[in-house]
RNA sequence: GCCUCGGUGGCGGAAUUGGUAUACGCGUCAGACUUAAAAUCUGAUGGUCCUAGACCUUGUGGGUUCGAGUCCCACCCGAGGCACCA
């Protein structure tokens, strides 16, 4: 068949155009009618860098618009909305560098990005468009930041917190990976500052049990239990002496209290309050304020990285065992963490392998308690199978198995009241504050007297202020605004002050779901009647980058707002998928150092739009990293190219009689409409489109032998198949088959095609016949003798080769009802 | 160290509940068209044995089964996350 040449940059410009003009998919928030059959497709609005759209964008742009015109044209109401997560330190920093304001460089970028997404015919309802650094949007951050605070959950602590000293602001611990910065890598070191944190740890118990509600995957779920990190174990009350005499007593945490008789030392943190309320029965005061300094001033990471466990005995003071009464010495150590537990351990050297390496370094005794184990048995193998191992050298408890002294101990631990079940957990709470620029302002205004005060709900916005030197000077840059003190002092009184630090950006994030339905109110954060009828989100793509902190801040939102009565539901996301990574050619993670960065509008100029949305569609499962080949794109538009063709070839032309080739086709085609249906909603576009190929290489097989024409709504049908994947050709097709110029209806108003199941069927079916577990033949059996067990067997064994392959034998068969034939020559 | 996900042709990948392994695409080879090339079209394409036919093949080794890419056990390799969390 002689290939039309289809122009790519004709149809997709015309296209879009028309599909603008006619408002094809806006306007739904507010056009809808009560008792809609909602369906909300959520994509990860995105930061809107300089550099554009990705290819990695379009990815996932593109499977969640797949999914909104395939449930469209299947009658849903689909919500699909668009923005921007505006506020960030990319803005800011090129703000410094080159002097933009950063409200002006973020205009540009999201101008950039909505030419290029329209481009690629992401279906978005763009009246529902929303920006985080617009005062609209920004407004109801603040009023929810006064919600938390008016409830307590938000509040100002004093404390060590994380310093990215590049970035020069505070990081929330979320946002430190391996001891460094999220955004920089630069080490992050540890300050003693005030700041705003949201108390995310009050609903630590319910963000694990929420999991259960949604369809997450797995990975996932484990993910943020592990972030959440709830361990279960004791509290151990350990009387603290100064010679005889005792001064008081000192709390652990411990998973492993069944090992308290091996304990031979006790350590606590370098920022201990038990060091400095005890200082002067501390005879080696000097030495130990030392060490506490030293610790004080390593990084976390440098803590970590080092080996050979540092510390320090505390002399003068000293633990009882509450077990034995025996006494123990205590040392300082920077292996034990401040923030976790209580800050002070039992150290069991024969069991845990930092207390063993820290024995070992301070040469102190190790005693084991296991039976059989007289040197080293981690306790992570004793809690695999507790009743397999017996203690010893454990007082009264000695002989039993841990699962018993364990449960005996506790006991006779909370009976002398000396002990108790304890849980911990590793979440902290959401410090909020950054020292940047580009940020919404946190609502707080300071008295003279330095108490803080929400700024007043009539105030908000309460707007960034313009006249701001942004240089980073580990001072937020709103110190350096005249205009923003003044406004203070005029609205609040002479010698007030605002807050200066602004709110992190995933405070920004936490709710943008909540407010695409009610865009452009102005007098809510979002309209109740909206978030009765769309929310909670059906479906929600997002990358596998955000489980920590997005994923999980949001669902703290959402349990909040639900308990203030604003929302009826518990978890914001019922279904959420992630996008893989496009690699680079090369298969690695694409850069711009490494050069192997794919741009996609030089595709769509090569190709078009449709290639590039088919392609990387094609290219395998929506969930799993895949590298880019440069030469599979061509293989794509080939595909697209010959199915122009064959519609073409159809235009205009009457459906020949029943003939038999146009009788495969047809077949195939319904076939397909099928398992492209199927395919769809389980996100496997690529089998979809595997399947669309398929039905072409049938059509040009037997086009080759007789000329196929098939009815006009069967070509249809075919076009409409692949109207999700590549909407601009398969809209160019569907409008030169109906030849109506005088009203525009899109291909992507009409309704999804229906296969028919008898033009389906299959006439002849192949029954493979195996012998022994190996196929040795094949044969032939008609639809209606599918299910005649005895004409199948009977056939098999009138094959010559199976024949050959039971001879002398007396096989048993075995037909597994349409689908195989096995015979058994083993008695 | 702990948690999780993977390993199928030269490459990306496909394979309902265990039931024809390698669909579809790329690449490669051959052919048609062309003065020639590109583009396009046609055919072939997991490996081994000269061919027929057979044997081998889903990271490795075992097991269950009439039958295993799929289930079970042990191991190897790769990716991601967490990590002095007591």
């Amino acid at each position: 068949m002689q290939a039309v040449p289809y122009d790519h940059i004709d149809i997709e410009e015309r296209w879009q155009k028309t599909w603008e003009q006619h408002a094809l998919f806006q306007n739904m928030a507010t056009t809808n009618q009560p008792g809609d059959d909602w369906l909300y497709l959520l994509f990860a609005f995105a930061y809107p860098s300089g550099q554009g759209l990705h290819v990695g964008h379009v990815e996932s742009k593109t499977a969640l618009d797949i999914l909104a015109r395939f449930n469209r044209m299947r009658g849903k109401k689909v919500f699909f909305p668009v923005g921007w997560d505006a506020f960030g330190l990319p803005a800011e920093n090129y703000a410094v560098k080159t002097g933009v304001h950063p409200v002006e460089t973020t205009r540009n970028a999201i101008n950039t990005f909505r030419r290029q997404i329209k481009r690629i015919g992401i279906s978005y309802d763009w009246e529902a468009e929303v920006a985080t650094s617009h005062p609209g949007y920004y407004k109801w951050t603040q009023w929810l930041f006064l919600e938390f605070y008016k409830k307590g959950l938000a509040y100002q602590g004093n404390g060590m917190v994380n310093w990215c000293p590049s970035c020069q602001t505070v990081l929330a611990n979320e946002q430190v990976v391996n001891g460094a910065c999220e955004r920089c890598d630069s080490e992050v070191t540890q300050k003693n500052m005030k700041q705003w944190f949201f108390k995310i740890t009050e609903y630590k118990d319910e963000l694990i049990s929420g999991l259960d509600q949604v369809d997450w995957p797995e990975p996932t779920k484990q993910q943020q239990l592990n972030w959440i990190g709830k361990s279960e174990g004791a509290s151990i009350l350990f009387p603290l002496h100064s010679g005889d005499k005792q001064i008081g007593e000192l709390e652990v945490y411990t998973t492993a209290h069944d090992t308290i008789f091996g304990c031979t030392f006790m350590v606590i943190a370098p920022e201990h309050e038990l060091l400095a309320r005890h200082k002067s029965a501390i005879s080696n005061w000097e030495a130990v304020s030392r060490y506490i300094e030293k610790a004080s001033s390593k990084t976390d990471l440098q803590r970590q990285t080092n080996k050979e466990k540092s510390g320090i005995e505390v002399v003068g003071i000293s633990l009882r065992n509450p077990f034995t009464q025996e006494s123990v010495p205590l040392f300082v150590a920077d292996y034990v963490l401040a923030n976790y537990g209580t800050g002070a351990i039992m150290a069991v050297p024969a069991h845990d392998e930092r207390d063993r390496e820290f024995a070992t370094a301070h040469k102190l005794p190790i005693r084991s308690v296991v039976e059989g184990n007289p040197d080293f048995i981690s306790y992570s193998k004793i809690k695999a199978q507790r009743s397999a191992f017996k203690l010893t050298s454990s007082g009264k408890y000695s002989g039993l198995d841990f699962e018993v002294g364990r449960r005996d101990m506790l006991q006779d631990a909370k009976l002398q009241g000396f002990g108790k079940k304890s849980t911990q957990y590793k979440l902290r709470d959401w410090l909020i504050s950054r020292q940047r620029y580009w940020g919404a302002p946190i609502p707080i205004v300071y008295d003279p007297e330095g108490k803080p005060h929400p700024v007043k709900e009539e105030h908000l916005p309460w707007t960034l202020p313009t006249d701001v030197d942004f240089k980073p000077t580990g001072e937020s840059p709103l110190t350096s605004s005249k205009a923003f003190k003044a406004r203070v002092e005029k609205l609040y009184g002479k010698g007030w002050r605002p807050e200066y630090d602004t709110m992190d950006t995933f405070v920004d994030s936490s709710w943008y779901y909540l407010r695409y339905g009610s865009a452009r109110d102005e007098s809510q954060f979002a309209d109740p009647t909206k978030l009765k009828e769309m929310l909670p989100v059906d479906f929600y793509m997002i990358g596998p980058e955000h489980i920590v902190l997005h994923l999980l801040y949001s669902r703290f939102f959402t349990k909040f707002l639900r308990d203030q009565g604003y929302l009826k539901f518990d978890e914001p996301f019922t279904k959420m998928r992630h996008q893989g990574m496009i690699l680079g050619p090369d298969g690695k993670k694409m850069s711009k150092s490494k050069g192997n960065v794919i741009n996609p509008d030089e595709i769509i100029e090569k190709f078009g739009a449709d290639t590039l949305r088919i392609y990387e569609m094609f290219m395998g499962p929506i969930e799993s990293d895949k590298p880019w080949d440069v030469s599979a794109v061509a293989g794509m538009y080939r595909f697209l190219q010959r199915m122009h063709a064959a519609i073409l070839s159809q235009v205009g032309e009457q459906a020949t009689n029943a003939h038999p080739e146009q009788q495969v086709v047809r077949r195939k085609l319904h076939q397909t409409i099928t398992k492209v249906t199927a395919d769809i909603p389980a996100l496997k576009f690529n089998t979809a489109l595997a399947a669309l190929m398929e039905c072409l290489n049938q059509f040009e097989r037997s086009s080759r032998s007789s000329s196929v024409v098939l009815p006009k709504e069967e070509v249809v049908a075919w076009v409409q198949l692949l109207a999700p994947f590549a909407p601009f050709l398969a809209e160019e097709l569907y409008q030169k088959i109906q030849n109506s110029p005088s009203q525009f209806i899109s291909l992507h108003q009409s309704d999804w095609p229906q296969a028919d199941p008898k033009l389906a069927a299959e006439e002849q079916f192949e029954i493979p016949i195996q012998v022994d577990g190996k196929v040795r033949a094949r044969v032939q059996i008609a639809a209606d003798k599918l299910l005649d067990e005895a004409f199948v067997i009977e056939r098999a064994q009138a094959d010559p080769v199976v024949q050959r392959w039971i001879l002398g034998s007396k096989p048993t068969a075995r037909y597994i009802s349409g689908k195989i034939l096995s015979f058994s020559t083993q008695v």
